[in-house]
DNA sequence: TCTGTTTCATCAAATGTTTGATCATTTGGG
DNA sequence: CCCAAATGATCAAACATTTGATGAAACAGA
């Protein structure tokens, strides 16, 4: 990164170099995770994440849920016509608040959540064997305090 | 995830929180840096590997600006449309292969890429500012090593 | 030289994301 | 009790991404 330390004498090479690498490493994982595990099966990385999280948590807001799986309302919204069209979830007026989204998995939905995350675990574990397992431990610690730290940053985050 | 062990003894929890903690990190990062650099500039991020790759490297050969800013030639001809329409950069046939496109940034590209960079990497410091310098470079580490593995976890990559 | 294959770029269709606006419902203060 | 403000979801427009198909140019071998 000569040139940028060369043209702004003032940039912060460590920082840029951080930050490059986070994202270069987590954009091979994910490219791989999708593309040998998700889309092969018609899903995609982010729906399921919404199916996992129902999964994991069983029926929820839609609120909830989009907090959960870390999107906005908005893309939920959108991405809920897709599942639900497929007929992996289904969507219910809430009876408290008639505002409110109730989610829950369809039969199938459960069924196929099951088969996918086994086959996303396999390749979660292969990426996992290119450390030791006190490296891993290591690099989640890092990760979870680079992530408790953005608050003093004044991060700006998800609605 | 008590659930998915529950569930499917056979689940590797440790890799699956390691995939997931390095997910939801970088989301942080991605969406404070999107949200509070490239989006009130007009701008995206994907847009600005593109500028910043040009303006590192110099004009390049469309083929070698998806392969540095890490999209596939698809996506990156895609771009490349609301990036001209800007009048960010040029696309021109190569004169030695004339299936080959030529990119370079115009002189508005050029003093846009140093301003929005400047604020990026302020934003960049801040981030790493979490962690000692000590931690910052064994994080570096930890991810180049994830990454040499992946060939020998077979990954998928990028065209 | 001609033909079959590879390579570069683009297009098409489907998906998902963002911000900002809109609509309906709920909540809270006067 | 009523009306203003907050909240949940959706919509609209603009963008970026994926896979697979298509067009055009370069290459390689007979």
């Amino acid at each position: 990164m000569h040139k940028a330390e060369r043209e702004l004498p003032s940039v912060n090479a460590e920082a840029m170099r951080m930050v490059l690498t986070l994202n270069r490493a987590t954009s091979m994982v994910v490219y791989d995770l999708e593309s040998s595990v998700h889309r092969p099966r018609g899903w995609t990385w982010p729906g399921f994440r919404v199916l996992f999280a129902l999964w994991l948590a069983g029926p929820m807001e839609a609120k909830t849920t989009a907090e959960i799986s870390g999107m906005s309302r908005a893309a939920l919204s959108a991405l809920l016509n897709t599942l639900e069209r497929d007929g992996l979830l289904s969507r219910e007026r809430a009876t408290h608040d008639r505002r409110a989204l109730q989610l829950s998995l369809t039969d199938e939905g459960y069924g196929a959540i099951l088969g996918v995350f086994r086959a996303h675990n396999r390749r979660e574990s292969a990426w996992a064997e290119a450390l030791e397992p006190e490296e891993r431990r290591e690099l989640v610690r890092l990760l979870n305090k680079l992530m408790a730290g953005s608050t003093d940053a004044q991060a700006k985050f998800r609605n």
